[in-house]
DNA sequence: ACAAAGGTGAACAAATCTGTTCACCACTAT
DNA sequence: ATAGTGGTGAACAGATTTGTTCACCTTTGT
């Protein structure tokens, strides 16, 4: 990957999950990653190629950190309960909820301005959540393939799409720490 | 209310609804209400003020809808159970999702377009949320003053938001049941 | 020394967007 | 009849959008 490729999509995916998809322009992102456009559409076609690389690159970050998160929490012996080890989800929410990068879900966002379901960029989306729930699948049970494991993580999935849209829409950041003890009373019930 | 005036609104509504508020231009909305320019400028300053009238209608809707909701299911005297009184509202989300005229929650989607904290837009979308948990607080006790109804209402509020996300992003439309079940093992925990 | 590759800057095209203006039309109440 | 009200249509302005093109610059490998 060419050093102003990536300049140009670490620029754009902040930009875009901080102000939205269709208000911020090609030249906002110009600007603030110092690219000139040439190069821009040397490297995408389109507006919306940029914004995929953008969201391919959110993709891996998340997942990355996820699975970064609940190995860590597997590394101390003590923790063997798959559930709890879950639960260390809604602590990464809340130290994102905190954190000055906080604007919502890219692909929450994404999905609300592009919302045709045969857009590329919203089937996009639609492919990211349905990895993160995959991901709690598998932790909940290392052969994620019955139907009741399935069930708990789309529980677990709801409660974290719950808990970002009230951090994003009413500021809300303690709904991590709300859908965390929720997730518990759910599993555990 | 001049008829013309509350046309534009409807049909403002349901394109920004369905297509988005940067995606949909007013040129659309002329076209598909077969209303001039000039009158939508003569009802409206700006833009603005046209998708702040769509949002207060359907602010409107969603209040009177979910209050009938409620009302309707007291009126069965066997009813009496605060907790599944409150619980109709995952039914009325369910019917909602499985409509045509569902492309996810207005408030949620306008809040990721227009993101600043500041803007009109935004405030008036978290003062939406807003209202709809406190509907559900007076629903849970009377006076619904108490830390912990308080606490169960930004519960249930959590729930719905995951179940909207969750049907529109994945097209799940069955989250509805699945929030209201996991919203009747945690009001009774 | 020189060619190739990657990048720049600026001008340009073409579409699209919001918003303004104004002469004109239809209806209704007096 | 006539004045007022609300609406139309069309042209227009001005800004902004995405995307193209091209002459030129800089660095790097041979």
């Amino acid at each position: 990957m060419q050093p102003r490729k990536q300049h140009l999509i670490d620029t754009a995916l902040i930009l875009f999950n901080k102000f939205g998809y269709h208000a911020t322009g090609i030249d906002l992102i110009l600007a603030e990653s110092g690219v000139s456009k040439a190069t821009l559409y040397k490297h995408f076609r389109s507006k919306e190629e940029l914004i995929l690389a953008a969201l391919q690159l959110r993709h891996e970050q998340v997942v990355s950190k996820l699975k970064n998160r609940i190995e860590d929490n597997k590394k101390n012996p003590a923790n063997t309960d798959p559930v709890e080890n879950v639960l260390v989800i809604f602590d990464n929410l809340s130290e994102w909820f905190n954190s000055e990068t906080f604007f919502g879900c890219n692909f929450i966002n994404v999905s609300a301005e592009y919302a045709d379901p045969n857009n590329s960029i919203n089937i996009f989306a639609a492919k990211h959540k349905q990895v993160i729930v995959d991901i709690i699948a598998t932790q909940l049970t290392p052969q994620a393939d019955s139907k009741i494991t399935q069930q708990k993580a789309d529980q677990i999935g709801l409660l974290v799409e719950g808990a970002i849209v009230m951090a994003h829409t009413r500021g809300m950041k303690q709904s991590a720490l709300i859908a965390k003890e929720m997730a518990r009373t759910i599993l555990k019930a």
